[in-house]
Order: structure tokens, then C-alpha cells, then sequence
DNA sequence: TGACAACTGCTACATATGTAGTAGAATTCT
DNA sequence: AGAATTCTACTACATATGTAGCAGTTGTCA
């Protein structure tokens, strides 16, 4: 499920709480998000027909949850730039990334460290060259 | 400078080989793409627009070449991935895809190799904890 | 119990995207 | 040279996105 920005935004603020009304989204937008109330209750419209939003009444106020979680679509982000902007090929992208210069000499350290935790745990069950 | 898919699609051609012209990319596109000619026209002259391609003309036929570069666009890609999709921070983005399950041992131990030899060459020189 | 405030469903509208068609100029083939 | 092909510039048009307004309904508080 591909997101759009407005979408990223309310999504996120759901994620980090929910449910949650329009209204209360309204008031958690980042600061420099100015949009007007309706604005949020369109994208949270469209979140839910795309349904990675669910709504439900009480009364007659709506309240939402999301339904897409946040590891579905971090991962369909990735899916997707991995596919356009590196022809789907992990190592590069990875590569990329490692070297970027963002990336502290800790972070590298800390990164290593998962991966190295990650291989003893899952050992050898996991061989495939995933292209 | 962000991309749609079919300028992606586009780009990567013109990075791989270049200056082409219209004609010359219409014929790489790959088998499961089939437009039009024009739509790669098109495509290109939107390219042109916002200045991430340049048009030269040889007679009366146009050649391309890409002025933005691969490694700016990936950039920007993940800068905007990171910013929406991770708050703009890149340690919980490595994090996340450190731990993809589609990650092969192989894989791991790649990236392990990657991110080690960075860090002894780039050495301390670094060390803020970025975000 | 009326005046307001807050909600809700719908509509609006400009720009972006995805995809292609057309007409006329230039080139090429026979 | 006339026909067929290829280019180029321009236009088209449906759907998606970004952003918001409006009218009517419901809740709330003096």
C-alpha cells in the first residue's frame, strides 16, 4: 500500500496513538503542518478507503485506527525505492547507505552489531540470494 | 528533485548509456514495459521541465543527457523515504532494514564486510550520533 | 431553550501523474 | 520526386494528490 505525504503524516500520528478523532489528529499536526481541520478529515477519508484506516462510530463521532501497520508500509517504501531508484538489488541499496557519510563510526558499530546477532540467531536456515 | 516511476524508469535508461535520443530509449525500455513512443516523449520533455535531463539537438533530432545525477536522485529518495517513513531518522532506517527478514546470511555478512572496512578507513574522524 | 461550537458527509479545484493521440516538418527509400 | 517513415511540438484526458470550503446535524453551555 503506497502512502502519500499528507498520508505519511496522519499515519504517523496514529501509529503513535490511536484510536484517535480527527480533531485529536488535528491537534497533534507537527508544527510547521499548517492545514486547516478539513484537510486532515479528507486524507483521513481517503486513508480509509484505501483502507489502511478503519473507522468506526460512537455516537456520532468518528474514530479511527489504523489498520496498515507501520512495519507493512516502512516496508513497502523500501520495496519501492529498492525497485526504482536501485533496480531491486538490496546489496547496492545497502551500500549506498552504508557509505553515506550520515552514518556515524557508532552507528556503523551498533549496525554490525544486529547484523552479527541477527546471523547467529537465524544461523543457516536462511540462504537464498534474495535479488 | 523527485521522480515519478516513469521517470525513474527513464532515468536509469539515460544513466546507463548516454546521450540517447527518444527513439534509443523507446527501444530499451524493458519487455514488461510497453508504451507508447510518445509517452517516452513525453516522459523526457517533463524531464526537460524540471531540469533533471537536457535537451540538445543534432539537426532536427533531440539527444538527452541526464544532468541530474543517479547517486543525487537516490539520495534525494531516501531522504524523503527517511523523512516520512522514519522521522527522518537513519539509525531506526538501518535498523529496520538490517533486521529484513528478506536479508540473506550472505547478505548480512556483505554488509557486515562493508560497514567494517568504512569504519577503519574513515576511522574517528566521525563521531556524531546523527538525529 | 436558544446560540454557538464542533462534527460529519460531500463537494471543489488546482496541480501532478500516467499514458497517449495528432498534425505537420524532416528524412529516407525506391 | 512521391510515398512511407520518423521526429518534433503540442494537446488530451482520466485519475491521483494537496488543500480546503460548505451545509446540515448534533452536542453543550449560559
Amino acid at each position: 500500500m503506497k502512502l502519500t505525504e499528507p498520508e505519511w503524516l496522519i499515519m504517523n500520528l496514529l501509529w503513535e496513538k490511536h484510536p484517535a478523532n480527527a480533531r485529536g489528529i488535528f491537534e497533534r499536526l507537527p508544527r510547521r503542518v499548517s492545514w486547516a481541520y478539513t484537510t486532515v478529515k479528507t486524507t483521513l477519508d481517503r486513508l480509509v478507503e484505501k483502507q489502511a484506516v478503519q473507522k468506526k462510530k460512537d455516537g456520532n463521532i468518528g474514530y479511527y485506527e489504523p489498520v496498515l501497520t507501520r512495519k507493512q508500509a516502512r516496508s513497502t517504501a523500501i520495496k519501492m525505492l529498492l525497485n526504482h531508484a536501485f533496480d531491486g538489488a538490496f546489496g547496492p541499496m545497502m551500500h549506498f547507505l552504508a557509505e553515506d557519510e550520515n552514518l556515524s563510526a557508532n552507528q556503523r558499530k551498533e549496525l554490525i552489531q544486529i547484523l552479527s546477532e541477527k546471523n547467529k540467531s537465524k544461523g543457516e536456515k536462511n540462504g537464498r540470494t534474495n535479488k
